[in-house]
DNA sequence: GCCAACGTTGGC
DNA sequence: GCCAACGTTGGC
C-alpha cells in the first residue's frame, strides 16, 4: 500500500467538486508530466490514499483523504481535439498518458497549510512538496511523512 | 502580477 | 547530445 500526495487548483477542481461527484468518484484526467504519469502507471494501486492538496490558491495544503479506485488506465482526453488536454503525439495503441479514479473519503478537520507543514521540514526530510521549486502534481508520500502531517490535523 | 524553478522543445 | 529559449507551475 502506497501513500500519495496530488495537487488540485480548487478554482479547477477542489474537495467538494470531488464530494459531489456522483459516487463520490472522479477519473483524474490531465497529467501531463512525465514524472507523474510514471508514479500513475507504476506506483498507483487500487487501495493506495491521497492526501487532496489545493495549490495555487489564497491558502495552500491539505484539505482532505481520497482513495485511489482503480488501475491505471488510458486517459482518453489525450485523443480528443476538443480537450485542452489533448496531444496529438499520443497513439492510442500505445497511450502516453494514464489516469486513475479517486474516490473521496473526508475532509481534514482543519486546512494543513502548506505553511504549517513546512515548519516541520526537519522531520520530511526528502518530502518533494516542501522542496524549492517543486511542480509535481502527483508525488509519493513516505508513511512517516504522511503520519505526521495528519497528526497536525 | 511577479518571478524562481523546472520541464520541454528544437536548432545545431 | 548540448543547451538556449520558451512555457508552465505555484508560492508569495
Amino acid at each position: 500500500m502506497n501513500y500519495w500526495l496530488i495537487k488540485s487548483e480548487p478554482d479547477a477542481f477542489s474537495i467538494d467538486d470531488l464530494k459531489n461527484c456522483p459516487g463520490r468518484k472522479e477519473h483524474w484526467d490531465g497529467i501531463r508530466n512525465y514524472q507523474a504519469r510514471n508514479f500513475i502507471r507504476d506506483d498507483m494501486r487500487k487501495g493506495d490514499l491521497v492526501l487532496f492538496y489545493h495549490s495555487s490558491c489564497p491558502q495552500p495544503g491539505v484539505v482532505g483523504l481520497c482513495e485511489i479506485v482503480s488501475d491505471a488506465y488510458p486517459d482518453h482526453t489525450a485523443f480528443d481535439p476538443s480537450s485542452k488536454y489533448y496531444d496529438a503525439g499520443s497513439d492510442p495503441d500505445n497511450p502516453r498518458w494514464m489516469m486513475v479514479d479517486l474516490r473521496y473519503r473526508r475532509k481534514t478537520k482543519r486546512l494543513i497549510s502548506l505553511e504549517e507543514i513546512k515548519r516541520h521540514a526537519d522531520r520530511l526530510t526528502g518530502f518533494p512538496l516542501i522542496r524549492r521549486g517543486n511542480r509535481l502534481s502527483i508525488m509519493p508520500v513516505d508513511k512517516a511523512h504522511w503520519d505526521l502531517i495528519l497528526s497536525l490535523e
